[in-house]
DNA sequence: GCGTTAATGTTAAAATTATAACATTCAGTG
DNA sequence: CACTGAATGTTATAATTTTAACATTAACGC
C-alpha cells in the first residue's frame, strides 16, 4: 500500500531488533510522526511487531507472543495441567534420557526438570525445545524436518530411524484421543512416526493424557492402548474405565 | 515474608517458564485470589516477572526489557546490522531455497523475508528457527541433533547428509574472524559441518559480516575466502582489503 | 488549476489498566 | 474471646490506552 508507512515499520523494526521494548510515543516521535499513524501502521502492514500495554515488542519473541498466550480456557485447565505433570514427575529419575511429545501437555512439566542435576530430553517440538533450551542442566536433543505450525513440531522421513539411534530410557507420549476399542490417536499424521518410533524405541512408555480425551477418536492412530506401560491421568474415573478388562492394560496412574 | 505471595509468583513464573504472556485476570484466576493480590504480590516481592500493559511477562526475557533509550548510539548500531540485512535481502529472490546460519547477524533479515510470497529456509539454529516459525509464507527445515546453548544451535554427525539432501539456493553464512590468509572462521567447532555442507551444496554462497570482523581470526576454520561468490558487508574499506589481490576472490558488496 | 483520493492529524469518547483508600477476613496472642 | 496486625477483597477514582469520527494536508491525474 504505502511505502512509507512500510519504511516506518521498518525503522521501528531496526530499533527493536536487539531486544526491548519502545513505547508508542517514542515511536511516534521516532518517526516524526503521530501516535496515531503509528498505530495505523501497525494494523494496516503485516508486521513482526506488536503493540502490548502502549509499548512495541517484537511478537516473534517468545516472552512476548500473544499467540502462546494462556487464554481464559487454558488457564482453568492449567491447574490440572499442572497436576497431571506434577504425577508424571514422579516417574522421572536422575540421568533419564526422556522422549517428551508435542502438544501443549507437558510444557508445564519442563520447568520443573531443573531440579534434576543431569537430564536428556529428545524432542520434535519446538514448543518444548525452547522450554528445555533455557535449563542448564538438561541436555536437549531435538529432531528437525519440516516445520508444522499447527503442532509447533517437526516431521521428518527419516525421523524413526534418528529415534532409533538414542537410548531413549522414558517416552512421554501425549494422545489427542484415547479409546479402548479403537487405540491412541493424534491430530496430525506427521507425529505418527516420532511417536511410534519413540514408543518402540523406549525403555517405558508412559501415556499423559487427562480425561477429557477418553472415548474420544482423532484422525491418526498412532498406537495401542496396551502398547504403554503406564498411563498418567487426572481422574478417579480412568481406572475403572482402563483396568481390569484384560491383564494386557498398562497401569493407570491418576493425579 | 509471606510464604503464600512467594508461592502465587512461584507458580505464575511456572506458568510462564514455556514462555508467553498472561493476563492479570488469568494470573488472579488461577491463583484463585483477586487481581489486586497479584499486583500487590509483584510490587511488594522480588521477582523476574513484570506487568505489561495488564499482561505479565517474564521480565529477564529480551524482547520485553521495559526501559529503551534512544540514544544516538544505539540507533547508528541498529542502522549497520539492519543496513547489512537490507543488502542481504536484494540478493533474495522469490522462491529462494535459503540456509540460514547461527549468530545474530542475520537475526534482523528474517522478518524482511515476510515480504516474499513462497520461500524456505533451512536453518541449525534455534533463534533464527523462532523467528521463522512466525511467518506464514516461509516454510522451515530445522536440522536437529545437540544443542550448544553457545550458539543457540544444533550439532549431529550426520547433519552434513541431512543438507546435501535438500536443494539449497543460496547459503548465507556469518563468521567470526575473516582473514585474507587464515580464511574465514568461527568459535565452535560443531558449525564447522553444517557450513561447510551448506557451501559445497549451494549454488550461490554468500558471506554476510560486518567489517570488525575483518582481520580476525578465530579457533573454528571452515572456510577459504575464495570458497563464496560474494561477501556483504558494511563498510567502504573492504573492497580495497580483499579485491584485486586476486581474481578468485568474491565480489564484496558494501551495504 | 481543480477535483479526487489517500495519508495523516486532531479530538472526543470508550475501554482498559493503575492507584489509592477503606472494608473485611483470618491467624495468632494474651 | 476480644484484640491485633497482616493479608486480602472491594470499590472508587485517576491515568492510560484504544477506538472512532471527523478535519486537514499531501499526492496525483486530468
Amino acid at each position: 500500500m504505502n511505502g512509507r508507512s512500510a519504511q516506518r515499520l521498518a525503522k521501528l523494526q531496526e530499533a527493536l531488533a536487539s531486544g526491548g521494548t519502545l513505547h508508542l510515543r517514542d515511536a511516534a516521535e521516532l518517526c516524526e510522526v503521530s501516535e496515531m499513524t503509528i498505530r495505523r501502521d501497525l494494523t494496516t502492514q503485516p508486521t513482526a511487531m506488536s503493540l502490548l500495554g502502549g509499548r512495541l515488542v517484537m511478537a516473534n519473541y517468545p516472552g512476548v507472543t500473544p499467540i502462546y498466550d494462556l487464554t481464559e480456557q487454558q488457564a482453568s485447565h492449567y491447574q490440572a495441567k499442572y497436576r497431571l505433570c506434577q504425577r508424571v514427575l514422579a516417574f522421572i529419575e536422575e540421568g533419564d534420557t526422556l522422549f517428551i511429545d508435542c502438544g501443549s501437555t507437558l510444557i508445564p512439566l519442563l520447568s520443573q526438570l531443573s531440579h534434576f542435576r543431569e537430564l536428556t530430553v529428545v524432542t520434535y517440538a519446538l514448543n518444548v525445545a525452547n522450554a528445555v533450551a533455557a535449563l542448564p542442566n538438561v541436555r536437549l536433543v531435538l529432531l528437525g524436518g519440516l516445520f508444522y505450525a499447527a503442532s509447533q513440531s517437526f516431521g521428518s522421513d527419516n525421523m524413526a530411524a534418528g529415534i532409533e539411534r538414542l537410548g531413549i530410557n522414558k517416552a512421554l507420549i501425549s494422545a489427542a484421543g484415547v479409546d479402548l476399542e479403537r487405540g491412541v490417536s493424534c491430530f496430525h499424521f506427521h507425529e505418527v512416526a516420532p511417536k511410534q518410533a519413540a514408543i518402540a524405541t523406549a525403555m517405558q512408555r508412559l501415556l499423559v493424557v487427562d480425561a477429557s480425551k477418553f472415548g474420544v477418536v482423532r484422525p491418526a492412530y498412532f498406537a495401542a492402548l496396551d502398547d504403554f506401560d503406564v498411563v498418567v491421568t487426572d481422574e478417579e474415573g480412568a481406572p475403572q474405565l482402563l483396568n481390569g478388562h484384560s491383564s494386557d492394560l498398562p497401569t493407570v496412574s491418576v493425579a
